[in-house]
DNA sequence: ATTCATAATAAGAACTATTCCTAATATAGA
DNA sequence: TCTATATTAGGAATAGTTCTTATTATGAAT
């Protein structure tokens, strides 16, 4: 007989991965907790950690690290890039080709066994590069 | 008369350079802390940190983030990029041909004025490698 | 060499993002 | 409905970095 991992279905997990869900530009774990509240006010900051944890470890999500201080959250857990706004902070998809992680083997890198690849971009998002040329011309 | 922004030339400032030129792989802060103590047993963290952000805007150095929690130094300013040990956390240098800035802009990455593009590879250096082959045939 | 304005320092408080701890609560199988 | 225990709320703890302030030391002018 296996030994079933109990996981229970909570209201607060469910409100969570919604959350994630319909926030769409990769929140942060402030972000989602923000909205999870509005729904059910009395969650916890640490429920919300630790739930996002449960997720991303369940495949249902991706944390996106390596942008800044912050780690964000993806609901499009398919292999894609982030690029992150220096001036809003906002961080949206990018679909620039992957860098193959076996080539990279191949490649025998500084002798290491490479397991993941992250490319990180930062720039001026469309409307905070608009604003910023507003405030120069005025 | 242009005014001149008076830099002193500390001792600490001298040291915390030479440390992190001599240390060589990518120290953290608390590395070159505590190699800069040998020397000037009296130095605070925060000059540390105070100095390494002053070098970084001088040039002389480089702040390598996105590799986890902390940030590293490298005294190499060229552009190069890095990957990280999962398992000892050192930080090594990494030659693939770096993505070109120029090139992302004309493809309109997400209509994104791209500033900067680094790449962060995670893998195994080959002592820890090499450290796991022999716990595992043991 | 001495003086002196002020840049830089030491020490530690504050801050930010995240993780950990514990008593109370709520889920789901019996 | 009962019950074992997974999960929660709340807050303390942690890690890495930045900020604050009284004190010190640099270097330009005397």
């Amino acid at each position: 007989m296996l030994e079933v991992e109990l996981r229970r279905n909570t209201r607060q997990k469910r409100v969570i991965l919604q959350s994630v869900e319909q926030l769409g530009c990769h929140p942060t774990a402030i972000q989602i907790f923000s909205a999870v509240r509005k729904v059910l006010p009395r969650t916890s900051l640490s429920t919300v950690y630790r739930n996002l944890g449960i997720l991303v470890d369940q495949g249902k999500i991706k944390a996106v690290k390596g942008t800044g201080t912050e780690i964000h959250y993806d609901h499009n857990t398919g292999e894609h890039n982030h690029i992150k706004c220096k001036v809003c902070g906002r961080v949206c998809d990018v679909n620039i080709e992957p860098v193959d992680i076996d080539t990279l083997n191949s490649e025998a890198v500084s002798n290491f066994v490479v397991l993941e690849v992250c490319m990180n971009i930062l720039g001026i998002c469309p409307e905070c590069a608009e604003q910023l040329e507003r405030e120069k011309t005025q």
